[in-house]
DNA sequence: ATGTAAGCGAGACGGTACGTCACGTCTTCAC
DNA sequence: GTGAAGACGTGACGTACCGTCTCGCTTACAT
């Protein structure tokens, strides 16, 4: 994860060496309070009612710090939650497409239940909507995200013979992330005890008439 | 579709509840002109940059008339949409599981491709997860669009014996909305030729094995 | 006292002036709430911040029948004030000039005191001077009341042969009512015991010098 | 001349009161373009009609930049003709108490012929009569300006023996500041030629009655 | 007695201004 | 020469009243 902007010149003063008489560099601590207060502004009063002016009174910051690091509210979310959505996510590997399914379906469920995740995504994706560079950004974070794993799971599933070949991949993908996401996301209910289950066996089953 | 607001008052007159003699109504016309605005504000500028003012400048309309109906930019938009997503569906019967699927997902395409559509929808829900009237109004659109409809096609299949009698309802309206929910609104890419009967193929195909 | 403005209307009718059938007339009983109403606000909020819908409100009345009535807040008070200042008022005759200012004092004193009044005048000068309506109707109060009495005391003053015949009156006016009106409305202190006699006393003096 | 806020914090700074680092400051250029302004606005339309975003607009300023030096209009005109009303005013001495009040009228008529003062005036005292704030300040401008004028001509004359040692003073200073008041202020007639020095003459022989 | 116009309370209408908030930029000063 | 503090112009917020304008009563004449 890395400021969109200013990286250059950090690693010059972690050598603590009293930043020499003009090379003034982003202070790391100042970034990492920032990120601090976004998170917790997010938590307390959502996207959508947070302020640049908020966050960086709560950073004990100025507004000029926050500016200096993300051109705007957008960018700042945005950078911070592509950079949680392509931690870790490693395809999983059970041995069976159904399997694999669960296994993502587990890890997803548990990611999007997060309050911050539900309320903030689709604030990007409204604003993706009317500006392409945070539409490609939020793009780019699904495909290494969600999407990747996506992927994954399927070549596996083809390699081993449980999905034929040519199997179209968009659709595939959609199959996959959809229903999920529609639930955590759209309809916003409980699970019922079993649908995680019973979601990944439908699902196979639905690729496999591919 | 009607006011949210003004309803009670009006509806309360009718039923000779003495209605204080003289009780100012509101006009029609400027309702409308509202609501046209409305619209092209959406369009011109998404729902986040939209606002009140702008609304009314262009309805040549004061602020007050505005808020006189509807107590927020929020309950606005939500009136005028939920108004729109109630609109028609009749349940698609063709006989066939697969053929209702194709006929909702070329009717759901259709709507959601408006871009008017999947700008607003996700700050509404974004909102509808701090605001909990916002969350019963929406929930209550889609229980009466999308949800219905799609639980007729369930109960028909049912009935003709392509679906089991205890399906698990809810995922199965998962899975029946959700692809291509994703498709348009997260993906936001174009459909592939073929996608939306290969869709209600593999619908179907999950669905059958619930 | 008469409302300023429907007496048109009303007088027309009384020539018999063909009187369209059924011809309504200004409630005598709204008028009075009205005044009443007007008077319980200029005490509670004084004259800038009183509001015609404040006083309709608090008259039980619509704002209607305030602006049948008259023509604005300013018409409003000054219709009323005027009212006020006119009653009564008879030129004092002691006997002596100096006899006749301690009288007038008192009773000018008094009318003062009454905290409507030093607020409201103030309010009314500086709106006279931007209207010259108001300013004209202000200007009447003053001469059939302070202006008025003042006048007969010099009259008298004269008559008795206190005063020179020619005395210069429009100065004998001000020095007659000038310092009183000084201290109650701009340096609003307390009356020192013996100054509305000593005042009476240099005044008469100052008047014998002309 | 000063804002009558934005002073707290500059004199703190000055008394090295720590200063917490890059402390921004009023502009004073933005402070006096308002102040222009105010005057403009109040010679076009008064003072009950001024509004706050009248000026902001005419000084081509910010509400803000308005609000953050005045906490209201009310306090913005008091401040300036606060200001305005300390200047000068130095205690004539001709030699004689009748040629000093000649002076004194000469240069006070002048001043309340300012088209301003005789509208402003009268707003403000209103106002005190609700707000015990103004009506400090108004008290301190009087004080400061007439008063202590007046005041100064009086022990003058005590000095030279016109007057009694024991001179009622609070009754002088009306007799020698109402009459002029009166006719500037409320009945707001022509001078008629001769009539300072009549006025001089009168309430020379007034005080000397005391 | 009836018809009818005006008065009535209510309140919607297009406006203006309020005082506040946050925006994103710019300026000043301290480290 | 970065970074905090915060002033700047801008523009929207939601509210209060403005003065005008229908609405359906209700009232009290003129016939």
């Amino acid at each position: 994860m890395t400021t969109s902007d200013g990286d250059a010149g950090r690693s010059a003063r972690q050598q603590g060496k009293r930043a020499p008489a003009g090379a003034a560099v982003l202070r790391e601590d100042v970034t990492e309070a920032i990120r601090t207060a976004v998170f917790e502004e997010l938590a307390a009063v959502g996207y959508a009612r947070m302020s640049i002016e908020g966050i960086a009174r709560r950073a004990g910051v100025g507004k000029t710090a926050v500016y200096r690091r993300w051109r705007s509210k957008l960018h700042l979310v945005l950078d911070l939650v592509s950079a949680l959505a392509v931690q870790g996510l490693p395809t999983p590997d059970t041995g069976s497409l159904e399997g694999d399914l669960r296994l993502l379906y587990e890890v997803t469920s548990r990611a999007l239940r997060h309050p911050v995740a539900s309320q903030v995504i689709p604030d990007l994706q409204a604003e993706a909507a009317r500006n392409p560079e945070i539409e490609a950004a939020l793009q780019k974070a699904l495909r290494e995200g969600q999407h990747g794993v996506a992927s994954g799971i399927v070549a596996q599933a083809v390699a081993r013979g449980e999905l034929r070949a040519g199997v179209a991949e968009e659709l595939a993908l959609d199959l996959m992330s959809g229903p999920l996401y529609w639930r955590a996301v759209v309809v916003r209910g409980e699970l019922p005890k079993g649908y995680l289950g019973a979601l990944a066996t439908a699902t196979a089953a639905a690729l496999k008439a591919l």
